[in-house]
DNA sequence: TTAGCTTATGCTCAGGATAAGTATAAGCCA
DNA sequence: TGGCTTATACTTATCCTGAGCATAAGCTAA
């Protein structure tokens, strides 16, 4: 950035770079959320960029419908990743990476494909709390940061590391805010807790649970999940991850299942109603146990009605 | 991306592309929010992407500190840009944009720079409603989109775009909703109504008021004001752009400069303080019209007490 | 047939947040 | 001193939110 406006002339060659773009892909099933991955579950889609399509967006639309067989409702950008030396180690690798959040449904996988759908709960374990707290928070996670926090240099920073500790994951009668996720991997990463972190230099004994990934696909991973656990409070992108007709308490194990919390049902219901985001199709849930509830769809004509917010996860404190 | 996944090796010659950064900085001064430009006042700084340093961002700063002499205080990622045909016409530029938001002070720009402070609402004057909503929105911009509305080749397809501009606009009795403004401006500019839309169709007699700027500069403006405008209200950004002290009414001032329109002064001052964002130095401001006021400085301890929110713009009516 | 389990759905209630307004204080200047 | 301006304290009505109670409607096993 300390060059001239655009307009002057620069040696192209000078200026080369590759990119690379990486998508992550969301799907829920039986209210687990899922992610497409490739390489046995260690990375996710990813391929050079190309500039055969109008916009980066449309090209991802296209690869992803050829490979799941089904249109990708919701694309949205995440990042663009650049800093040096992120792959790893060795000198800057002169690439970026663009990357994308998209929602779709699981459904058909391409046979061909080398592509799988795997649990993302699988890569942060820690961040499920919908059974309450993960029992490795507390056992693992915590104790472990907290001998991190304590190697520090001075009694200062000491303290400052334990508060961000406390903040980030929820210590000491903090809430809990699921939506804190990347700066939780970050912050493991900076403690050498995360293989990515440790990658050469051994000492796997302290690590932490948590499926691991090839370069840093698993931070682009937790800033899609972040991205995600805050836009379905404030714009109705749910719907995209659901079938056509779904009951509420479906559509409430979705949401829970992206924000890794339990919500409260009646309070969910009332804000699904009173914002009427959804209407009754007419039809009843049948095969289920307990009464039967009645089946709902998205109402697409909020979207034009008016600028519409998102479920505002109505929390439960059990 | 239709790419194989990116183990497999690609002839980087057939990837080579370029990038650029595009950085929108942003500064309130008496109450007027500005941003830099060059290129007198018709471009964004932008300069090519270099890997010389850590990352991104830590370029950007570098840049931004040697230009003002001010340490840049918040800066984030905004979007990368590279959309093909996005500065007009001939065949893809196999060029990709990367662009920041970074909040700073006026201040001095050192003297030998092209750069400049130029007010944000000259490239967007029907977003300031700080005076209620401008002529211009009803004069002008209203009948134009209708007859663009009118336009559409069926009575569907003509509601609906009428009711999506009546939606954006805030027309017909909706609300003005200020975090619409990339929106606005992309209605705009699919109505030709903006000079960039037009480059050499010519037809300005048409168009609506408001500078332009070359390439998708504006675009990219109007990305980094709506970020900052859904920002402020969750997180405590707008002290990056304030000087060390000040008193509530100059804070509730850079708020709705940025915002665009007026808050309720004694709710303003509520949330300030039940939030614990700022406190009093025990000075009072001098040479001020009415009452003195006290003065205030941000509480940097909120940030590692707890996960803080930001200005939640007690609207007001008026 | 019915008790007991499960999920669905309707309704109430208290506390807190919000929007708006009233009232008073404290400077200055003509 | 009256009138103007801005600062600051308080009040009020309304809406939103979290939480819980109660009942409905299916099923299965005793």
């Amino acid at each position: 950035m300390a060059g001239p406006p655009r307009k002057t002339k620069v040696p192209d060659s000078a200026r080369a770079i590759t990119a690379d773009l990486v998508a992550v892909l969301v799907a829920v099933t039986d209210g687990e959320p899922k992610i497409m991955t490739i390489a046995n579950a260690a990375a996710l889609p990813s391929g050079p960029f190309e500039f055969k399509h109008r916009s980066l967006q449309s090209g991802l639309r296209a690869w992803v419908e050829a490979q799941t067989g089904h249109p990708l409702g919701y694309v949205e950008q995440l990042y663009t990743f650049a800093d040096r030396g992120r792959t790893g180690d060795g000198p800057a690798p002169h690439s970026v990476s663009i990357s994308y959040l998209g929602l779709t449904r699981e459904d058909q996988l391409a046979e061909r494909a080398e592509a799988h759908w795997s649990g993302w709960y699988d890569y942060f374990p820690w961040e499920d709390h919908r059974a309450g707290p993960p029992a490795l928070l507390t056992k693992l996670l915590m104790p472990r940061l907290r001998a991190w926090a304590k190697s520090a240099p001075s009694p200062t920073l000491q303290r400052e590391r334990w508060q961000r500790v406390a903040i980030t994951f929820g210590f000491e009668d903090r809430e809990w805010n699921e939506e804190l996720i990347l700066q939780r991997y970050e912050l493991l990463f900076e403690a050498a807790l995360i293989p990515e972190a440790v990658r050469e230099s051994g000492n796997a004994a302290t690590l932490v649970p948590g499926r691991a990934m090839t370069a840093d696909h698993r931070r682009i991973l937790a800033t899609g999940i972040a991205r995600l656990r805050a836009k379905i409070k404030y714009r109705p992108v749910v719907f995209e991850l659901m079938p056509a007709e779904f009951t509420l308490l479906q559509l409430q194990r979705s949401v829970e299942a992206l924000a890794g919390r339990l919500v409260h049902k009646q309070n969910f219901r009332r804000l699904m109603e009173q914002q009427q985001l959804v209407e009754e199709t007419g039809a009843i849930a049948t095969e289920t146990v307990g009464r039967p509830a009645k089946l709902f769809r998205f109402r697409h004509a909020v979207l034009a009605e008016r600028a519409v917010a998102g479920t505002k996860l109505p929390l439960s404190r059990t």
